[in-house]
DNA sequence: CCGACGTTTCGTCCACGGCCGAAGCGTTCG
DNA sequence: CGAACGCTTCGGCCGTGGACGAAACGTCGG
């Protein structure tokens, strides 16, 4: 019998495996999880995040960054960690669609689930109710097309949200999407991402339409925001709600 | 010193770390990757792709299943095995993304490296030259529109792929998007997945414009592939040769 | 300059999980 | 009907790697 040697040893697949078993650890799952949020935290931080001491959580820290998947930067006796880049925040979020679908996992919604469900970060733009409305809107205007998973501004939008004050470079010569949909693990709907929806979330946070609730993804929106959104998306308070 | 539990105790982050942490075993990222190319394959197959004895694969496999990662079918006294949804297949991408940019990785190109970086299948559509160049073919005549990493198909575009004979299904009401892109990892250029890529790969293994070459994700292009590739999408063989 | 704090390093323990050989079960041949 | 085959189950071995406490390092505050 003969036999002949698998593929090329095993050439792209250990790679993947590297990754995956980094993702793969609770603990840095917990630390990957947080850092979702798109704000870059300390390792005091994180730790608490991953529920497991400091010594444990530096070791994880340290792995994540050789491999490169975490950015550090060093502030005092502070070391802010954050994803090193869009890719990982995209590969995290299509685990969590994987497992979004799988066996139904406990998820009993508790009361700060409902702040989560109504407005959040996805890793640099919005998502919950408000992203998923801001999605819809954009898309029945006729500013964005949304065709199944795929997503593209057209030039009406383009004008929109520069009349908004929202820069949107010009397309082409970038690595990453200007326009591109996430699915929304609790409406189940798309909402938007990209270089787009990351400025959706920047200006809203300058504005202080939205703020962040500390010590987790979600943001609340302002009173400022509400009318902000209404005006400028027709976005009614009563559309965020929880239903 | 009065301190809060975390979060909600690891809710939707131990889904994700349960997924990753199955993909991060070097021997099922192997069988992962394998089922990568899009075909059905059976234990014994997976055994020798992921280098490891039966029973170890065996093991591999029920808890890959069990998970809902992979299908499987009973034929005979075979098993075949196949990824169980598009979306895991999507979540390996991104993780082949993240790989790819990492510390480079051991890759010398050996002579089997070159058929996959000429033509072959990414799960259910085509990669490789010739998987970027129908991606270029299609973006230069106006029949996608490719914005970075947004993808959509025109409507010359829907009629010249209907005059190839592709049914492409009307948008809408499907969860799996009807064109987006893949970043293929050895031409480092998006190419065309979704339902379209799907077609595409489908109608040209039908036509015999491309066949599956054993125990690999590579495809070779018959005779009268490269005729139809030349007239159909103007790819002239020289395109697709080894640079 | 000394103490408090945030973070990392070191050393150690221990449990989880991958691996295999042998055996069991079901299927397909001759 | 029995032998060969494909795959799975069982039992046991062993290595990897995640956990923590103690201590070292570096930075900020009084």
């Amino acid at each position: 019998m003969h036999m002949t040697s698998p593929p090329f040893p095993t050439a792209s697949a250990n790679g993947i495996a590297t990754i995956a078993a980094l993702i793969g650890d609770p603990a840095r799952a917990n630390i990957l999880s947080a850092l979702m949020g798109g704000q870059a935290l300390t390792a005091g931080e994180l730790s608490w995040h991953a529920s497991v001491g400091a010594p444990t959580t530096s070791a994880h820290l340290a792995k994540l960054s050789e491999a490169g998947l975490l950015a550090v930067e060093r502030q005092g006796r502070h070391r802010y960690y954050r994803l090193a880049s869009p890719d990982i925040a995209q590969a995290m979020e299509s685990l969590m669609a994987v497992a979004a679908v799988g066996p139904r996992r406990h998820r009993p919604p508790g009361p700060k689930d409902e702040a989560l469900r109504t407005a959040r970060t996805c890793y640099d733009h919005l998502a919950g109710r408000l992203g998923t409305k801001l999605a819809d809107t954009l898309n029945e205007r006729g500013f964005v097309i949304l065709d199944d998973g795929s997503a593209l501004v057209t030039d009406d939008g383009r004008d929109f949200l520069g009349g908004l004050g929202l820069a949107i470079p010009e397309a082409g010569g970038h690595r990453r999407p200007l326009c591109r949909v996430c699915l929304d693990w609790s409406e189940r709907r798309p909402h938007l991402a990209g270089r787009l929806g990351a400025a959706l979330l920047t200006c809203s946070l300058e504005r202080g339409w939205i703020v962040r609730i500390p010590d987790s993804r979600a943001v609340a929106i302002t009173d400022a925001g509400s009318k902000e959104f209404a005006t400028n998306f027709g976005i009614a308070p009563e559309h965020l709600a929880a239903k």
